[in-house]
DNA sequence: ATCCGTTGTCGAAGCGCTTCGACAACCTAT
DNA sequence: ATAGGTTGTCGAAGCGCTTCGACAACGGAT
């Protein structure tokens, strides 16, 4: 193991001259910078992170809070941790994971032992009890998703209560009148992660104002659970023209029911997803969907938190605008019969 | 920020008491350890990470390297990971989560600077380039995935060759006589990831033994290529009666061609997939399935990682058992015209 | 009563780095 | 020529912990 005081040595000059080639917190002669840089790329000398921290109370990392869940749209956790983890890299930190399993210790530990300079948590659940920790500690912290109250909180999602509107005005320009809703599984609704609820409120009060009539309802996702939905939704409602869904794994099952009962997609219904684009583009229709930008959150979440971390950037709820595409599986609604 | 040397003197014991209360490398009375455990709840002690990895060159952490891809079974990738974290605390670690996208030179970081104590790779190549790095430093390794040499190498792995084996077995059972093999998409054979391959061997050579004819074609996954696939070997093969899938993405695709092509499933073909149960169980057609065990996975590889760091075990390479379940999607051949 | 082996505790060194103040050496303005 | 300001480098302190050797205190064996 290299230290700095062999590449020190081998430079001919001192420990901290070294240090501040590194840092670049002083300045440093041109020659003598070079000699330093040659020593360090000859010996392959590493910083010790542990002796960094120490010296300097800054671990250069980021904890990242995962779901235990694996229930729930699984690609887009997978997909913002990726990103967490690339973007951070960029900025010089790196990433530990932990799952919700050690729930609120973990934010002690964390923050008690220093392991990490700020975390990221996901998942966030209206009333979670993370976060009276995270507002007493002075330890910046970024959430991707959004609790009921957010004072002293910095946030970043999705907005899904424009999501909402957005697919009430997709439908309701296309002529729709009675559209359905095919939501998250009950158990998502019950633990009150928001986000279902914000879709729901926004394409409820945007149905109002555009006359659309709107019926929703939960569901668990695979095919037997989406045909008892169907079935009950079109008992109801014979006159449902237009689908919202959002749950990824009540797509298909969705998909290959209409095709079963002979409504043709989308000349006798349209059916618009909320998930990400790989779902939409890979069903066995190409779906008009609201994508799900796991990437962006990823990356907002990781540039608010350096930002924090240097002292710029102060709380704020950052709602990333939802963009429509329009696929295959949209059009006008029926004539009337 | 309480230290140690708070505590001490709260307790009324020296330093190093405190520090083997905590560690208990060395015996304290009774008296003493209850004195300081209570200092330590009472002033809500969080040891310094830094400070304890650079006095104990441990960092108790294990650096997790994912790929940067999402292009493939990604929620396994994610159930995998997950399982690694929650294991990894379970023996007081925690996990760095690193991306592929520095490529070895993660691996240089992360050994150079004690980051970490040891790492785990996802998604080995058959020839790939952190190995090199691996085998030449002291830092313990396991890899979840089966490269071509694996001298001085800890591997785990599901045993892809058996898992081809039991999928010849249970269908040439059922009496199938042509099948035909759906694999992952060219661009993962060209990668030489391995598992492909050792799936197909090990199908193939079961197959000769009971006298199938197998028809292998890779798959890009989705409704048009997978139609395009179906129709190929169909041709090929009019009597092909038995399916196994190796690719999440063309499951569903398959059934509803089959189903748009008139032929029942199981009556008139049955269908094996291998893939996470969960993708079995909400199929169109609750599907025979070997399970791709992503939680064994993740424990194993934590567990040797951590009988390494403690000098027990050797390397070894440890293939997990296929296990198939026999669902709704297989039966037994239909009597020939 | 003496010696030896345990057991429990302490002091001090040191892990490898950052950072602060000090200070030559030099340049520029007087 | 001198004062004042830069610039580049160094030495030393110290971050909070682990761990080694030392050693008092005690018990049991002789």
């Amino acid at each position: 193991m290299v230290t700095l005081a062999e590449v020190a040595q081998h430079a001919g000059v001192s420990a901290s001259t070294v240090s501040y080639v590194l840092s670049g917190k002083r300045s440093i002669s041109a020659g003598t910078r070079q000699r330093v840089e040659r020593s360090i790329q000859e010996l392959g000398y590493h910083p010790n992170a542990g002796a960094r921290a120490l010296a300097s109370s800054r671990s250069n990392i980021i904890a990242l809070m995962v779901p235990l869940r694996t229930d729930m749209y699984v690609p887009v956790m997978m997909e913002i941790a990726i990103a967490v983890a690339t973007n951070a890299r960029t900025h010089g930190y790196d990433v530990l994971l932990l799952t919700g399993e050690e729930g609120p210790d973990a934010v002690r530990r964390v923050t008690g032992s220093g392991l990490a300079d700020a975390m990221i948590l996901m998942d966030v659940e209206l009333d979670d009890e993370r976060l009276p920790l995270l507002r007493e500690t002075d330890q910046p912290s970024v959430l991707i998703g959004l609790p009921a109250d957010t004072t002293g909180l910095t946030c970043v999602d999705l907005d899904f209560g424009a999501t909402g509107a957005l697919c009430a005005e997709h439908l309701a320009l296309l002529g729709h009148r009675d559209i359905a809703v095919i939501g998250e599984a009950p158990a998502v609704y019950e633990r009150h992660t928001g986000f279902a609820e914000r879709t729901l409120d926004g394409l409820r009060s945007r149905s109002r104002e555009l006359g659309l009539r709107v019926l929703h309802r939960p569901c668990e996702g695979g095919y037997d659970a989406m045909a008892l939905t169907l079935a009950r939704i079109l008992d109801e409602r014979p006159g449902t023209t237009g689908f919202v869904v959002q749950n990824e794994s009540a797509v298909e099952p969705l998909l290959a029911l209409l095709r079963r009962e002979g409504r043709a997609v989308p000349e006798d219904v349209s059916v618009i997803a909320i998930c990400p684009d790989q779902v939409a583009t890979q069903a066995s229709v190409r779906l008009t969907s609201v994508a799900i930008p796991a990437q962006d959150m990823g990356r907002h979440a990781v540039e608010h938190l350096i930002a924090k971390l240097e002292g710029r950037d102060k709380d704020e709820v950052v709602l990333i605008a939802p963009e429509l595409t329009v696929r295959a599986s949209t059009g006008p609604a029926p004539a009337a019969p």
